[in-house]
This record gives C-alpha cells, sequence and structure tokens, in this order.
DNA sequence: GACCAGGCACATC
DNA sequence: GATGTGCATGGT
C-alpha cells in the first residue's frame, strides 16, 4: 500500500477508535512550554504534580521561574523525575523566552515556524521533541512532533526501520499530510493514546485498532513482526 | 523488585 | 558519527 495512503489511514483507524484527544492538555500556552520538558522520558500523571505544585506557589510564569531559586524549584518538581536536570532546563528556557520574546508567548508565535525552531534547540534542555511540542501546542505552527511511540507504530508497520531518525519520520508525516496544525495535534496525540494502551515495549496488539494494516501492507513480512495475541 | 514512562546532554571511542 | 551513560520519581 503506498505510504500516503497507510499514512492517513492510520488516522482514520486511530480517530474512529480513541476519538478526540484535545492536546495538548494545559490552562495556558506557557503551562504547555513547561510541560513539554517536564513530560521528557515522564508518565505525564507525575507531570500533573510538578505543574500543580507550581501553580499552588504561583511561580507558573516566566518572571516567577526565573526568580525562583535552584534548590526550591527543582523540589517543586521532585515528582516528576530528573527533577534537578529539569529545573536547570526549565530556566535555561525561560530565560531563552523572555530574552528573545520579552517572555510573551503570543510575541514567540509571531516568529516564523523555521527561526523559531532553531531558537528553541538552541536552548540546552530542548531536544527535537520537545521543541517539536512546543512549536505545535504552544505556538500552533504545522511541525509533526514524533515521540517513541510514535516510532514504535511505525516500525510494527514496517513504515520506518530500526535505524530511522527523528528528522525521517517526521518528514514521513510531514510529506504526507496537509500542513494542518489541528490535525498534526490530533495525530500525534493519537499516536500517544494507542502506544500507551497497546504498543509499548512489550506490545500487546490485542485489540489494537491498528491491527488490520498489517496484511494489507505490502513488504510486511520483510520485517518480520506482527500484531501478537494479547496473551 | 524489575521494568517502564509523551528525552536530552555529554563522554568516549 | 555511533554508541553508552547519568538523570529520578511513581505506577504496574
Amino acid at each position: 500500500m503506498k505510504t500516503q495512503t497507510t499514512i492517513r489511514r492510520i488516522y482514520e483507524l486511530l480517530e474512529a477508535a480513541f476519538g478526540p484527544q484535545h492536546w495538548w492538555p494545559a490552562d495556558s500556552a506557557f503551562e504547555m512550554m513547561v510541560g513539554a520538558v517536564l513530560t521528557q522520558n515522564t508518565s505525564w500523571k507525575n507531570v500533573e504534580k510538578a505543574i500543580a505544585n507550581l501553580k499552588s506557589r504561583g511561580l507558573l510564569s516566566p518572571p516567577h521561574l526565573r526568580a525562583t531559586p535552584p534548590d526550591e524549584l527543582a523540589s517543586l518538581l521532585r515528582p516528576a523525575g530528573y527533577f534537578r536536570v529539569k529545573a536547570k532546563r526549565l530556566v535555561n528556557l525561560v530565560e531563552w523566552l523572555l530574552r528573545e520574546y520579552a517572555g510573551d508567548v503570543v510575541r514567540m508565535s509571531r516568529a516564523p515556524l523555521a527561526d523559531l525552531r532553531e531558537g528553541l534547540l538552541s536552548v540546552k534542555g530542548v531536544g527535537p521533541e520537545t521543541a517539536d511540542s512546543i512549536l505545535l501546542y504552544a505556538a500552533r505552527k504545522p511541525t509533526f512532533v514524533v515521540d517513541t511511540y510514535t516510532y514504535r507504530v511505525l516500525l510494527r508497520h514496517g513504515l520506518v526501520d530500526e535505524s530511522a531518525g527523528y528528522e525521517e519520520i517526521r518528514e514521513l508525516f510531514e510529506s504526507n499530510l496537509p500542513a494542518d496544525v489541528t490535525l498534526f495535534g490530533e495525530f500525534h496525540a493519537l499516536l500517544v493514546a494507542v502506544g500507551k494502551k497497546f504498543c509499548r515495549k512489550i506490545p500487546r496488539c490485542g485489540e489494537c485498532p491498528l491491527r488490520g494494516l498489517l496484511e494489507h501492507d505490502a513488504g510486511q513480512s520483510a520485517h518480520g513482526l506482527r500484531h501478537s495475541g494479547s496473551s
């Protein structure tokens, strides 16, 4: 099956199975940026606790975060794991936002996508996934977010091989879909939803909505993977 | 108690 | 340029 058809089919199947995801869960664009850093290699549940800590102290703003002593900030981020590194990364991001855009996410969002992406990636602690999450969900730029679940789902259905890198996968989506912020946001959220439920490191494909894909997918036998039973 | 979670930077070869 | 390692809490 043609790659573009398969990509779009995946979206249809996931949308039908899970419905609208309405990502990113946050009360403000700045909160999304904070969440994007805190969720690095960490479950969202833990991130919520850390964000609640910041909110309860009234620290969820660029100036307040920058002014918070590192040790205090780290202790508030404790539930999110890697709390010392994340405290530093958060401050790096906030200092960049204050320096470049006066701490204003709306002003930030007016910058062209390519420039903004470059700027975000220049921040220590912001890698491609964090940058694209911020670009897509906070700045509303049409860039596709690639995470471990995205990689796993594609690998499992033979759309990429194990050596596929971040940019390759991002290209795969962006070149086969219209550049639509809402579509990209929903698609990424749906990939996380299906990933969480079925496509873990040890997959449990039982009722996975993507089960049918492999049978129609040319070259499926090459990668040797199958949707396995739920046993 | 092991394994995993919506990564990233840095060291080393 | 590829590969390995530290970072850390909380749920299954």
